[in-house]
DNA sequence: TCTGGGGTCCTAGGACCC
DNA sequence: TCTGGGGTCCTAGGACCC
């Protein structure tokens, strides 16, 4: 290969596979990992996918077969998969200085060899390296585009028994593209795959054949990306170092229905302190706040969602501002007589302090600013050393709290536990 | 009687990803 | 009883300005 490799590692049923490798016995069984609130399927071992288990799958509705078919059900542990992910990147890191963290499983590489040998045999080192320094099994698809190289990946998933594929003959290229479904095409998802089956396209080779200008037209700049990518034009860049975030998002399902506009305050306020914390964490400041609620569209009960938002006076990470804005727009947006599934906030226009227009209101309370900022920090220290949730504030409640998401089948925090870590800096 | 047109900014909604 | 959560980007269309 020539020109420089994509490399794509993915972790197999990643969820799945941290789970095992803090609990060996669960190897050769169907085990499945459930998304927050128990709510449905998200992560099969290939037992269970074996088993007819589909992605997304409402739990509740699969409870009799777990059970007859002694699938081993666990509710999602994102602290201790956040941690596993951080393992692998820290060993993916090693093999190429040009890396992009995609998503908590996925990582590109950029591979500089010229050699289709060196090439393989590096993949081979990378997944064996992977395995034996984490516990976590990867696949390596590799190829000059990120979307091919995710095209390979998919097959080295499938079709391989070494984990690994090499998608660099444009025959071979062709002959996989014919067989790949528009819906299995990174970037397009099930909406752009229907339109185009409707316009008589039905694989991956059909859309590279179409012209720029017409797959520009249907599917925006960003299908145009796709459709060169698929002819092996590199369009999509590798992003190594991710911008800031533009939002942060906090909002959980409920445990069960809630009716008391009391129990949504309650709720939102937990949400509020946990938005801040991510924030605080990032070095941001939030410039406005947006949130919403809605009952549950499952259900024939009468429906009702909204959404509100707020401009904060000075970009802020102070939770109690925060909070006071959020609950102003719930009770702005509240209507009593409906079952509630759900609230959420948002934080908005996030900026670096050092990168925004200093305000009067900055020059003026420095004394009150450094007050609140130490009260933050001092909050976060508690929080971090002695668990989530040590200290809190009082809006979330202190009796018994029904909007409480379910995680009946958690496992242990092996790698976070607060136990673990030291007491004393 | 006859009343422009082009640029910019913002937002909502829709699509995608894992 | 019970159907996740957290992001990004693009476009169309309206508001506004000169």
């Amino acid at each position: 290969m020539t020109a420089p490799c994509i490399a794509m590692v993915d972790c197999n049923n990643f969820y799945v596979s941290c789970e095992r490798v803090f609990n060996p016995a669960l190897e050769g069984r169907p085990v499945v990992v459930l998304s927050n609130n128990d709510g449905c399927v998200i992560a099969r071992s290939n037992e269970a996918k074996a088993l007819g288990i589909g992605m997304g799958e409402p739990a509740f509705r699969r409870a009799a077969f777990f059970k007859t078919h002694g699938v081993r059900v666990f509710s999602s542990n994102y602290a201790l998969y956040g941690d596993m992910s951080a393992r692998v990147q820290r060993v993916l890191e090693q093999f190429s200085p040009e890396m992009e963290n995609y998503s908590i499983d996925e990582s590109f590489l950029v591979l500089r060899h010229a050699d289709t040998r060196e090439l393989l045999c590096l993949a081979r080192k990378i997944r064996a390296t992977v395995g034996q320094w984490t516990g976590i099994p990867v696949c390596v698809g590799l190829a000059r585009t990120k979307t091919l190289a995710k095209v390979a990946n998919r097959l080295a998933k499938k079709h391989t028994q070494s984990g690994i594929r090499l998608l660099d003959d444009s025959r071979d290229i062709r002959h996989e593209l014919a067989r790949l479904d528009l819906e299995d095409v990174w970037g397009i998802g099930g909406r752009n795959a229907r339109k185009l089956r409707a316009l008589g396209l039905h694989t991956a080779l059909d859309l590279t054949r179409q012209p720029r200008d017409w797959v520009r037209r249907t599917l925006t700049v960003r299908g145009l990306h796709t459709m060169l990518e698929l002819r092996g034009i590199p369009a999509i860049d590798m992003e190594e170092n991710p911008p800031d975030a533009k939002s942060l998002t906090c909002s959980r399902s409920f445990g069960t229905r809630i009716t008391k506009q009391a129990h949504l305050e309650e709720a939102l306020c937990a949400y509020v302190q946990r938005a801040g914390e991510k924030l605080r964490q990032r070095g941001l400041e939030a410039g406005a706040v947006q949130v919403f609620l809605a009952t549950n569209r499952h259900m024939h009960d009468p429906q009702y969602a909204n959404s509100g938002c707020l401009p904060l006076s000075t970009p802020t990470d102070f939770t109690p501002d925060i909070q006071e804005a959020a609950l102003r727009i719930l009770r702005s947006i509240f209507r009593s007589g409906y079952k509630y599934q759900k609230v959420g906030v948002l934080l908005l226009d996030l900026v670096r302090p050092g990168q925004r227009q200093l305000t009067f209101q900055d020059m003026d309370d420095t004394e009150e600013t450094a007050h609140r900022r130490q009260l933050m920090h001092a909050m976060d220290d508690v929080n971090q050393r002695f668990g989530r949730n040590t200290l809190r504030f009082a809006g979330s409640g202190l009796g018994p709290k029904p909007w409480h998401m379910r995680r009946e089948a958690l496992s242990q925090r092996f790698t976070t536990s607060w136990a673990e870590l030291p007491v004393v800096r």
